[in-house]
DNA sequence: CGGGCCCTTGAGTGTCCTCAAGTTATGTGG
DNA sequence: CCACATAACTTGAGGACACTCAAGGGCCCG
């Protein structure tokens, strides 16, 4: 396969995503040091890792997880296309999560060295990075209130909502209401801080209510506003983001 | 009281802290608009509000919080000396959760219409912004798998232990074991996603079992170790670190 | 056809919650 | 100086949400 100029970036002229100038996708091109695709399942970046990339998801979708020192699992948030990925590597030296990918995924690689080019001659894509980790602390944030004072079915409804959003903001949704939903239920479950038994019950019951039907890696939402009147949020459509 | 140099910052010789160069200290200084002390209990920053101004930490001890639209109230961390605030306003022009003093603080002003000014001509000093924005993420991370994955005594154990060694960084212990520690139990039950008569019964068991002992404003740990044995983490001493 | 992965469902248990009352310390006004 | 109010901490009792254990069903693949 050959590799997609960013002049001619998938991600460029997709929904969410803030245009970048002429230069500025000059530029990015001289950053990008190749593509990257892996099969479903494969760990991208390990916890703890020193790696030398950084990354910016084209296709597929995977997850950010942490694993305690006795084996739990903590999903930390699901990756999507746009996502960019690494930063904390890229900034700090070492990942503080591992990230997965679920489905296949390809995904546009930058060198780590070139970061402080992009500092020193780019400072609005700097600037982009700087709001890129800020959006990250922010959902982080509303993931702990979340956590802390939610109950289970509040979690799953404020869960899905957000995946809801996401996905339609990406142009995902195929059928009105429908998205697609590539992972399972035992992945949520380690992302609410729930087990997978009481997450397939509360599913089950959100089922029979006709709130939500996830069922064959397709979610389907017949109306928005009462899941997330059940979830205690707002729907708040991402504003338009920089990415790479 | 007068306005302290930037040349002279008592952060600035303060253990974790970065020193700056003359000329980041030249920059900071016309960076900073000015000081700001406020009593305990004041908000700081509003969730929701587009304040025009960002702060770093000088004195005291405050929160960060979020409430959900039905009155639950969640601290996503507490804020020590040294901390920056605000960046998430400064960044994407809105504050994701608000601020609060517990005790009297004094705070460093910038202006954030200056800040653009900080991403063209320095672009170290932006580095260091986008390091604090993913130091702050790695922390949220860490947030979301102690109230995902941990039990009571584990989430308690761990925000001791985390705190304690923020503190013993800052060079606030006192004496050996001990650390001031202003807050009440509610502030910290409402950190882990607890009740407070659940959080008042377990520092109670792990007094009885000569693991910690808060009361009257000062935590003590006997062993650390210990304590972070029983929370299942790491003791990780901070990296030194940048700020303003 | 056997084995693995994921989803589903039932039963019993326990951690953590809510409700309620009481103690201590501090501050305020008569 | 004392009655009263407030805020934080403490302790007991009972209940519920979510957990673990266990077993079974559907599906895909070797």
């Amino acid at each position: 396969m050959k590799m997609i100029s960013c002049h001619s970036c998938p991600l460029q002229d997709c929904g969410p995503f803030l245009p970048h100038s002429d230069e500025e996708k000059d530029f990015l091109q001289g950053f990008k040091a190749g593509e990257m695709a892996v099969g479903a399942g494969t760990q991208i970046l390990m916890e703890g890792a020193k790696t030398p990339q950084l990354f910016t998801v084209l296709e597929g979708m995977g997850l950010r997880e942490k694993t305690l020192e006795d084996g739990r699992r903590q999903v930390i948030n699901f990756v999507l296309p746009g996502d960019f990925i690494g930063l904390q590597a890229g900034i700090m030296n070492e990942m503080s999560h591992s990230v997965e990918a679920v489905t296949p995924m390809r995904c546009c690689v930058f060198r780590r060295e070139d970061l402080w080019l992009l500092y020193r001659n780019r400072p609005e894509l700097a600037f982009d990075l700087t709001w890129i980790a800020a959006a990250e602390e922010y959902f982080l944030g509303e993931t702990v209130a979340t956590l802390g004072q939610r109950d289970g079915t509040e979690r799953i409804a404020w869960a899905l909502v957000k995946l809801f959003v996401r996905l339609r903001g990406l142009g995902l949704e195929t059928e009105p209401g429908t998205v697609p939903l590539p992972y399972r239920q035992q992945d949520l479950a380690d992302a609410l801080g729930l087990s997978l038994v009481h997450t397939n019950k509360t599913l089950s019951r959100l089922r029979a209510r006709r709130m939500l039907d996830w069922s064959d890696g397709k979610l389907r939402v017949p109306d928005l506003q009462a899941l997330a009147d059940l979830a205690m949020t707002e729907i708040e459509t991402m504003p338009r983001r920089p990415f790479l």
